[in-house]
DNA sequence: CTGAAAGCGCTTACAG
DNA sequence: CTGAAAGCGCTTACAG
């Protein structure tokens, strides 16, 4: 490996004037930079951002703290973002916290992340969360009073659905939650289907929801699960809203193993427009927003955050909008 | 930050000794260690990964090189690979290769990873394989004598399926790849097509086989666009084979547009056996492979070649087996 | 504007 | 067995 010293012997200038015509810092006679440039191209010289990350303090990672991989609603996220990381020279990692995770968490922290963001559903150590403060690590998606937290706004297209299920005559509307009794209710999408759903006059029995209670399920399965207690406690059931797109995937495939149909059965939405969801058959109704952007914007604030420390914590707010496909339509009993 | 040495202040030893109880290299009087372990413990001692990499000059980074994120074939044997290298003490960041990629080969030289697996379908340039080879980095998928080469054994699974096409008195097949016309022909997959289409009695018309000519086009696109000009070519195709799931996915979108039913009126076959395929309506059909198993071994053969160069590059080959599900049927014409 | 030098936080021969 | 010190490849005040 040829290093900086090389170069600047081949140059016939000190290392700190390469350095200088590298990061364009300071002014340097151009003559020297010729010489320089010239040397790096023959030496075919390559910087250790490693070292200079120790010189500097600052590593230009971001870290992704995930449960797992398989989720293409992350996976877009997370492509917006390392797409905007990688224009501003930062690299972005994911870590899988499926298991073992006490040793994952050291292991974060000993690559003194500038950036961490938590994809997780289930709360993560305090002492982790500490550590990663003691380092000014820029957090996303911890306590707010010391995160980003990003916060899809899911309220127009959920009430607009609801409105549209009202008006094709269903009343027997289910809520498959991907997570927990507690936490669905703080979720937007739960908050405003429990809400509101008397005010469209639907049936507003505790049975028409169920939520997770095994964390180690993927969407899909807890799709399949959720589904198959509603379809054996409430076979009434006309339409079913989904927490996300792959519990929609799970539900169409309890609903279809069932011998039903959907959409003339049963109306099933999802949410997150996850690309595979217009595939589908039928194609998936969907609650939508631009997640390669939603992803960009969080490295945006990430970065600003990282460059200048003064910049605040706030919230990032998603709006969303109704994709409208074939998985739902009229009420069967309205026919 | 607390570093090393105040870690040695407080023990009342040297740094190298801290290093010693740290990384169980050197045998330490356990007296000592006693009080190494209560000064971490009691400053919340957290070793700077970096800075060891640099003096080690290894940095337990694998990269992977990848066309997008949003691919769960990928994703499925990353997240395999990941949990493998995790537990080795490895961190692994995919890089995405989809614009802006001069800038890309820099930044991943510049991190001096350990090892970078290729998951593109394009060629990498030259002089960027040569710096990475000069910089030791372990390759996998590049060319066969400077790095791992792996390799996905179709056959038996491809013969298989072709005979049950076969007995289900299927003759007009088709074929949709979504890698171009000559790669399609080197893979395994597309080559027993090809060579053994005549043996099952299918008929052998050019016309039957489709190449994708896109490279920014994602999978499920290349398979909705390729049967869309499949059927307007030829309408009396009654099975598709498609090189991959996606695709498949996509195939069966475009099946349902034209108004034509799956496996009614045609049967399709994927390829990978993602997650969602069993959720699909018709379920499909695929060639299974254990896609986490196979990114842990090439992990492993990764690591043991980081660790010890000596040990050879070779080829990393994985059998599948036929998953059969609802998406083939016999032919129509037979019934 | 440029060079010499200290420093980033580790590892690792080398003496003792 | 342990400590002092050089070294990993950079950056960055600080003189000049």
């Amino acid at each position: 490996m040829v290093t900086r010293a090389e170069v600047a012997c081949r140059a016939g200038v000190s290392v700190g004037t390469v350095s200088n015509v590298i990061n364009k810092k300071a002014f340097v006679k151009p003559e020297y930079v010729q010489k320089v440039k010239k040397a790096i191209e023959e030496l075919n010289y390559v910087p250790d951002f490693n070292a200079k990350s120790l010189a500097r303090r600052r590593n230009n990672h971001i870290g992704i703290a995930l449960f797992e991989m398989t989720n293409p609603y992350h996976a877009e996220v997370i492509q917006g973002l390392e797409k905007y990381a990688a224009e501003h020279d930062y690299i972005v990692t994911t870590f899988l916290l499926d298991n073992n995770t006490d040793k994952k968490y050291e292991v974060i922290c000993e690559r003194r992340l500038d950036a961490l963001v938590n994809f997780m559903t289930n709360d993560l150590p305090r002492n982790f969360i500490e550590t990663l403060k003691s380092q000014q690590t820029v957090l996303v998606n911890f306590n707010p009073q010391d995160s980003f937290v990003v916060m899809n706004d899911y309220s127009q297209s959920m009430l607009e659905c609801m409105r549209l299920l009202h008006d094709y005559g269903h009343t027997k509307v289910a809520y498959l939650s991907s997570i927990d009794d507690m936490r669905y209710k703080a979720d937007k999408r739960g908050e405003i289907f429990l809400t509101k759903r008397a005010e469209f006059g639907f049936d507003c029995s505790d049975d028409l929801v169920f939520c997770n209670d095994d964390y180690m399920l993927h969407s899909e399965e807890i799709g399949y699960k959720l589904c198959g207690r509603l379809l054996s406690r409430r076979s009434d059931v006309t339409a079913i809203f989904c927490m996300n797109d792959l519990v929609a995937f799970g539900a169409m495939r309890k609903i279809n193993e069932a011998g039903l149909s959907c959409p003339s059965d049963i109306s099933v939405v999802g949410c997150d427009d996850i690309a595979l969801g217009a595939y589908f058959n039928p194609p998936l109704t969907t609650m939508s927003f631009d997640k390669m952007k939603h992803g960009a914007n969080i490295a945006k604030k990430i970065i600003e955050k990282i460059e200048n420390t003064e910049s605040p914590y706030e919230r990032i707010i998603v709006g969303s909008e109704l994709r409208l496909r074939g998985s739902i339509t009229k009420c069967r009993y309205e026919r």
